[in-house]
DNA sequence: GTATGTGCAAATCATTTGCATTCTC
DNA sequence: GAGAATGCAAATGATTTGCACATAC
């Protein structure tokens, strides 16, 4: 977490933008758990804590974060984006069980060599990937 | 076009449901050009055509086409979900740019093994998986 | 000192819902 | 004829914006 405040005052700095104890209080909290998480969530559970922080200083922060890849998009569920931490964490993919949300993380180096691939055969600068995986997990499968 | 009403048709009566002129014109017009669409483009394009389809009636057909196979989601973008046509069509992925929207489709055989390996793995039983690519596109990677 | 960030309240946009009416089966 | 579907208008929920004030650089 002293890695991501320091990205992203580095970050701030190089764009001309400033920092401020709210932004490093949100990162700080988005760090904490290393989860995934949304922005309501993530508002809950700052005031649950007793910080003064707005939805909107949330709203706000998420492209930097997203620009600065300390974080990325993980999945949009249940009418808004979920969003999870990514810097210092080996790229992963999702598998969520579509009846309970269960959410099983994994990894695939076989994506790697396809965005080699993909870049040559299209000409694309490639940026990153995401791949969601979905069924009915060992519980679920048997009640649908 | 005349396969996914039919199928439709079949869909609605196996469910207890109902068919009507509405959902077949808005069937109708997805399939017209089997190509990325979104809600509010969708009634645009029906209303330009004339045809008096409320949005409301789009909102509560989707459900019904998704669980179909008729369509599928295709990205989350702009603030709302975007979905295609994919009956008839081999499974494909995407490949996006990031600065201009331009989408090519690709599809990728491998994905299929990975879905069984996670299947076993995680004793899951898998309905699909979706595959998102992004980048620059040939002409964007210059400006950017 | 300037101009960026903050919190609040109001606005906006996508989506859903209640309801009276219409239509399908 | 019963129960679904429609269109409209209103409600909801997520996100954005305007603005006055605070504060980082």
């Amino acid at each position: 977490m002293r890695d991501e405040i320091a990205i992203f005052r580095e970050f701030v700095r190089m764009k001309g933008l400033r920092n401020t104890p709210e932004r490093e209080t949100i990162i700080r909290e988005i760090c904490a758990t290393r989860d995934h998480f949304d922005v309501d969530e993530l508002y809950l559970r700052l005031k649950r804590k007793k910080k003064k922080i707005s939805k909107p200083s949330i709203y706000r922060l998420i492209p930097l974060l997203l620009e600065a890849r300390l974080i990325q998009e993980a999945y949009f569920e249940e009418g808004h984006l979920h969003y999870e931490p990514i810097y210092g964490r080996e790229h992963h993919c999702h598998l969520r069980c579509l009846n309970c949300g269960k959410t099983i993380e994994f990894t695939e180096e076989f994506l790697d060599k396809l965005e080699t691939k993909l870049a040559e055969e299209y000409d694309f600068v490639i940026r990153g990937h995401k791949l969601e995986v979905f069924g009915y997990c060992s519980k679920c499968k048997l009640h649908i």
